[in-house]
DNA sequence: CTCAGCTATTCAGTGTTGCTAGATACCGGT
DNA sequence: ACCGGTATCTAGCAACACTGAATAGCTGAG
């Protein structure tokens, strides 16, 4: 996809991870590999460590080592209690957007 | 509201004033006014300016000076061809990261 | 044994975007 | 003359996702 993704993807990235990890505990390699399957198909390597390491530092997380049978030790997060109040504000910063745009684009057309 | 806003609106703020201008001529000022009625409390003015100058040095947008009886002239903008083009290519991006999170937001809880 | 290929993470540098804070300018009323 | 409302612009800043590369562990082919 093209640059109007990356755009939008400031910001709501880092909900969709927490989402993520609202389900199960993952580790970086998996989230992307996922995030690639369901149509991201361009989200970088990079990206997402860099959104995990940044939400750890923030609390939001907590992490383990985990031993791989196929490589290095992976770090596996999962959500925890601050984490959730933050995805929860993060659904109703969402919310609100969505609704402002649903009317613009009824009104618009 | 808070920094939560502000990044997701990266990206989307772009299609925001687009869709705005879809259905009339508008000018900045205008637009922050109505976008602050809307609900964005914390748009800040200068923003709007610096966007607008963004699109219309992309082609994506016309622009004509009309004198104000309140003030100095304003700059009206009105969306042409290209930039219908790209609002509908903003609608495509928006639908395909809204159905995606719509999926988590089900799946999550 | 070595090398390629998959798994898994990290990092420096870049570009785009919205915000902060202030300047500039035009006009009417006090 | 001054203040407040209208209207636009600018420089500097912070946050975020991307690029491209490096590092590291494991397995199987040659």
């Amino acid at each position: 996809m093209g640059k109007q993704v990356t755009e939008m993807l400031k910001g709501t990235l880092e909900g969709i991870v927490l989402a993520i990890l609202s389900g199960r505990s993952a580790y970086g390699y998996e989230i992307t590999a996922w995030l690639r399957d369901q149509g991201f198909s361009d989200i970088a390597e990079g990206t997402i460590y860099a959104l995990l390491i940044r939400i750890e530092q923030r609390g939001l997380v907590d992490v383990e080592k985990v031993p791989s049978e196929k490589g290095p030790p992976r770090k596996v997060y999962s959500l925890n209690a601050q984490g959730r109040e933050y995805l929860e504000e993060f659904w109703r910063t969402w919310s609100f957007l969505t609704e402002r745009l649903e009317q613009l684009r009824e009104g618009g057309k």
